[in-house]
DNA sequence: TAAAAATACTCCATAGGTATTTTAT
DNA sequence: ATAAAATACCTATGGAGTATTTTTA
């Protein structure tokens, strides 16, 4: 059976055409040289070299042998390394799951920055919504998801960091009184304005924050339209269906007739999170670690918000 | 050092997932391939399984280099007969060079039938005329070429082959008085016409040969235009510039107010040959040893002219 | 307690060393 | 005469074997 040792000693005596030098750079001495060759030879049934006691040549199969002789060992002597960052999760493939607003948020600046220490990680992204996310960790098609203002929302075997946590703001049509600036804003102000909001089966936790935010002030809101995209919650408030509370990141998303505002007193916080599978790979370890470590120097995952005037 | 027996070893257990149906499939007891396998370990600074004394599991790193592995081996275990195979002339790369006119003639058979019993040899055809073919030769750009009246044409240190001996026909205007059929056509009806004709340079075998015969029967021949293509040269026969002797073959490039006659008595004779370095490599000797053969049993080569009438 | 991996040791096949011969220049 | 490959023979490393222990389901 042919084994590496061989084609390093026929790739050095290929090169040197010379069995004394190519011994010598194989700390070995020429005869076993010689006989391993000899034995290479034997077991292709291929004549390699065409010696001629003065000089050493190679013959065509020879050459052929060479050039696959030296992949073969390229190969080779990169499998440790290789090996070694796959076990370290320096290579491999990540899939990440991610709600659209953290589009707005965190997942650009997360991103970058993994890619960048770890250019040799290949990333597929899909965006999808909660529920989506829990059907696709249960069919293994993703190794982690972000998720916004899910707590408790992960299945048993599955962990949860918690990226950002951020104050929400009201985003408003620009022509509603309250939307003048040089005053501070109140919950009074807003409290009877009809909500656009997810679904509650989309995010309950935010939903049950809303609501019971407005019970304890009294105040039985009334709910406008539904939309299970941020975007449209957004388009919804311009075209003047009512108010809506969204995460501070998201007035990153400017549109024409909507400003956003933070209102007095108001504690609702915007949770963003990562959920992934408790035995994960390494490649997703990783990655985890990373966003943890991107979490707790939290600049580089909160940005000041563009223009939020209170 | 990592070597191949270590990969097949862990190869098989990462299949089995059982060291002892491992060893067995490897003809080994289970003892040494332990022992080997942790080397494996120790030597990529990986643990390569997770084993808990009732059950053994791929870890990452473990999957990461099964694949490698596994690529590596099939490498490893194709070499023989990958190596055999470049040494026997099976594989490889045939660079060719032909005349022109060879393209009517043997050229689209003996391709094809060398094809079809070497597939995985690349062909590279060029087209070119002697003295570019020798030049190619000399730049080691070309490993073999036809070329067509070229006796003593191959330098030293070249070999050539007669591919195909086949008679010369003339070409002549449709509207000569000699290209009326029903009659045997003999030279003297056509000696005096003047000559399209390779210039000297490009085939002088040819052009001293047809000069010979002519002076041989006491003519001068008037030498008409030049032209260092036979399509060219019959082209200027369908305008009239004069008549052509062309080898048989050429009859299957038919071209309106043209027609190809037999004359009477004319022993001239168009020599197709192969010419190559006498040191081949082995695809190239493969392809010399099939146009030998073909060549002998000359059916292959010489295919019944299309419409010649005499 | 049974099944499977790990450990301890023994042995020999072979990779590699030394000494020498052969051969072509 | 010399340089280089081939041959002959020797040595010792390590790969594989046998026997045994450990571990946990």
């Amino acid at each position: 059976m042919i084994d590496l040792r061989q084609l390093r000693q026929f790739v050095a005596v290929a090169e040197e055409l010379h069995f004394g030098r190519a011994a010598r750079r194989l700390h070995m001495t020429q005869p076993p040289l010689t006989q391993a060759v000899h034995g290479l030879e034997a077991a292709l049934e291929v004549r390699l070299f065409e010696r001629s006691k003065r000089s050493v040549a190679l013959t065509p199969g020879g050459e052929a042998l060479l050039v696959r002789a030296r992949r073969l060992l390229r190969a080779a002597d990169d499998l440790p390394r290789a090996v070694k960052a796959a076990a370290e999760g320096l290579t491999g493939h990540l899939r990440l799951a991610f709600v659209s607003t953290v589009a707005y948020g965190p997942l650009p600046n997360l991103l970058g920055g993994f890619r960048e220490s770890n250019p040799d990680v290949s990333l597929q992204l899909r965006e999808a919504t909660l529920d989506v996310q829990l059907a696709a960790f249960g069919a293994d098609e993703v190794d982690a998801g972000f998720v916004v203002h899910a707590p408790g929302a992960a299945p048993l075997g599955f962990e949860t960091l918690t990226v950002l946590a951020e104050p929400m703001v009201l985003a408003l049509p620009i022509d509603h009184a309250a939307a003048a600036t040089g005053h501070t804003l109140r919950f009074e102000d807003i409290a009877s304005d009809p909500l656009v909001i997810f679904p509650r089966n989309i995010a309950p936790s935010l939903f049950d924050s809303v609501l019971s935010f407005y019970r304890v002030n009294g105040i039985t809101p009334h709910f406008g339209q539904e939309a299970i995209q941020m975007q449209t919650i957004v388009s919804l408030v311009s075209a003047g269906m009512g108010v809506a509370w969204v995460p501070e990141a998201l007035t990153r998303l400017q549109r024409p007739g909507v400003v956003y505002r933070h209102v007095q007193g108001v504690p609702l916080i915007s949770e963003t999170s990562l959920i992934w599978n408790k035995q994960a790979l390494p490649v997703v370890e990783r990655f985890i670690s990373h966003v943890r470590d991107a979490a707790n120097c939290s600049a580089l995952v909160r940005q000041p918000p563009a223009s939020v005037e209170s």
